[in-house]
DNA sequence: AGTGTGCTAGACTGGGCGGTCTAGTCCGCT
DNA sequence: AGCGGACTAGACCGCCCAGTCTAGCACACT
């Protein structure tokens, strides 16, 4: 089928374009990235909304981190969480995703939730039900999990993001390093084991 | 003068327009909006980019959130600023603030760093220098101030930011208890008395 | 060969907007 | 009374854009 793939690469163009040029993107530049005519656009997305939303859901997918749930060391395992997030998150692509999506959010209120559920919501989720594991395994402080999860993530992105929306601060090589750090941080506040 | 009143009408009400409407909002609609010609408003702005700038401007000034600095409890203090600067950050107002700026800080990148010093990075140098202080007096644990800062900032509003931009969340009574919550895990975490 | 389908370029419509211009009104000052 | 500056409503220009329409091309299927 050459329709499929030349939906395929409208919907490519249309993210890249809109993570670069926001909203504003006009449907002929997408039809031109994509190599493709206006008329092929609206031939497969009934209107701009639509395409955006097409885009933002298939985004939204993007975003999910795993943390694995196997035995192993558990500060080791949430180090590689914190980087690997911290990778997807403050990515130049996942500042453009925040941006672009954020602004168009209210537009979209149905939207919104499945953005948030697909994104950090389900990661948060994910990431809590270990965090449970830990903590019925007498590894970490019992606590609301759901609430640590989210804490951590907290942690792991807050200021930084910021810093990154606003052009203030590069996403360097010296990230593992701060990971570290904030892994430390949430360990001294909920490890059971002794600090140093 | 009357050109102050008339200046600071538009001001108000452009103020108003873009954080509901973002930067969609018309030169007209605003004009209206603050019972005034259209040609009032440029006579006082050169442009709608410069009305735009000087609104962030205006904005950004209202966002420092201050530490008192007095010896007091330490804890107490912190739930203090806790309390206030997510009430700043999470309120309406301050989550409209967020995502009209944000979408259109790349196009003037000046002004962002100027936004986000007035804001977010005032804000935690105050900190900084807070916590510095209880680190000096052996209150904290000893460790960098600025990363300590912006760490507790970013516990304190991290997800719960996001959520709000989503729509997933309410901002509710039930707000304190959270941020109590939050303090204490960054006491836990930083604190050099014995953790229960 | 003939038909249909999916595509192409590009013209077109209707509407919105930034920004300018005109003509006229109001008010304070001399 | 007469002048000037700040304001008003509203017309206007040029541009961009979402979305539609037309005419023609290329290829697959029979």
């Amino acid at each position: 089928m050459v329709a499929v793939s030349h939906r395929e690469r409208v919907l490519r163009a249309a993210t890249a374009a809109f993570l670069t040029e926001g909203y504003r993107s006009s449907v002929e530049r997408i039809a031109r990235r994509a190599g493709v005519a206006k008329q092929t656009v609206y031939s497969h997305f009934p209107s701009k909304d639509e395409l955006f939303k097409a885009v933002a859901r298939e985004l939204s997918t993007r975003v999910l981190v795993h943390l694995e749930s196997e035995p192993g060391d558990l500060r080791a395992s949430l180090l590689r969480f914190a980087v690997a997030y911290r990778g997807r998150v403050l990515s130049s692509e996942g500042i453009a995703m925040f941006r672009t999506l954020l602004s168009e959010m209210p537009r979209f209120r149905r939207l919104a939730r499945a953005v948030y559920e697909g994104g950090t919501g389900g990661t948060a989720r994910g990431l809590a039900a270990r965090l449970r594991k830990a903590m019925d395994a007498g590894r970490l402080r019992r606590e609301d999990p759901q609430f640590a999860a989210e804490l951590f993530m907290s942690m792991l992105v807050g200021v930084d993001r910021i810093k990154r929306l606003y052009g203030v601060a590069r996403f360097g090589e010296n990230d593992a390093r701060r990971a570290a750090r904030i892994v430390d941080c949430f360990m001294r506040a909920y490890s059971t084991e002794g600090h140093s």
